[in-house]
DNA sequence: CCCCCTTTGTTGTTTATCCGACAAATGACC
DNA sequence: GGTCATTTGTCGGATAAACAACAAAGGGGG
């Protein structure tokens, strides 16, 4: 279920094959309709798959959410090689200028209006950028404990995101632009564990 | 192997997987490189399934290409509405048409130097044009066999399309011309068993 | 409320695909 | 010609996926 954290060893190409039309479908759904109306059966006969083989690699929809999350979250971070880098004031500016136009994207990739779809992709995107910025701390080797700057710092950055998605049609500041604004707030969670 | 000729049955979805897999592949390394270098190790590799799958639907790579360029030209007929009618002048007109279009469509796509490749390509297609011809003329009730008139008008109409291929630099007729052209020269092979 | 229909997980069995291995055939190069 | 590497068919055992069936849980509409 769920393949390793890191996956080197050769994978069955059958499973392979499976969890990409699983994960096409699942895509191409939720461009059309909201996650909430996306059945199981849904999923498998537009992936040509059978039922009872979903849930050989997903326990329920929630869970394929999740991964589909994961995986477009963390592609937005390669794209821009964030994921497996150390802390700077460029990479971190780079991260919530990500975090924004993450939310944006998938704000219109998807046909949703689910309170409960939403709440997912927030609980799931804050755990990623926590991780991350976990990983950028250990590496300082500060005394302080990562995780509580981490957390906060996530919880900021994605608050900051979801405000700039909502009252951008005022202003209108790029990403850029909002990011660079509220750098000096963020960074403000980080210097108590981060020394000049 | 090679679902019946008429598939009305339910396929296992995992074969028709396979199936399009492997032809996908095949597809692809066509407009590639030449037939001759296309090795089932290529396919398979480039399909990512076994090689041992791809025995399992293809006995080798040459009933591979029999079965590529059926679907293909069939598909041509489809197309055109000529794959499932009678007989009359307009869909004869249209059948040499098709002819010289697949032959010029299919020289362009495939990357081939192969006169083994032309040949499996030629009998496939003279074979689809007999059996189509003996179709519309059985539906006459001639009493002559129409073994005999099929297979000479088929012989006929790709013999002048591969005519029209080579010279068509020299006066550079469009393929509903010539098919005007050598209308007269086919329909006399028809006539024997096609009274007016 | 009950009824009907759909969806959901789950199970046991069958089937297709994977995988490694093998000998034989082929082809390139010396 | 001989050697070496690659490809080819083919096999037996392991595993993923298909399939049919089932009880249970929603989810409207009368």
């Amino acid at each position: 279920m769920l393949a390793n954290p890191i996956q080197k060893e050769k994978i069955d190409p059958r499973v392979k094959r499976t969890r990409t039309l699983i994960r096409h479908a699942f895509d191409e759904l939720l461009a059309e309709t909201s996650f909430k109306s996306i059945t199981i059966q849904s999923i498998t006969q537009r992936a040509e798959i059978n039922r009872a083989t979903f849930y050989a690699h997903f326990p329920d929809k929630f869970v394929l959410l999740q991964d589909t999350i994961q995986r477009a979250f963390q592609q937005e971070l390669e794209k821009r090689t964030l994921s497996a880098c150390h802390y700077s004031d460029d990479n971190l500016l780079a991260l919530i200028i990500t975090v924004c136009e993450f939310i944006a994207q998938s704000d219109q990739h998807c046909k949703t209006i689910d309170s409960e779809f939403d709440m997912l992709v927030e609980t799931q995107v804050k755990n990623q950028i926590r991780v991350l910025l976990e990983h950028w701390l250990s590496l300082t080797g500060s005394e302080i404990a990562p995780g509580i700057a981490a957390t906060a710092t996530a919880w900021a950055i994605y608050g900051l995101a979801i405000y700039w998605k909502h009252n951008r049609s005022a202003a209108k500041p790029s990403a850029e632009q909002f990011a660079q604004q509220v750098f000096p707030l963020i960074t403000a969670n980080l210097k108590m564990v981060q020394p000049i």
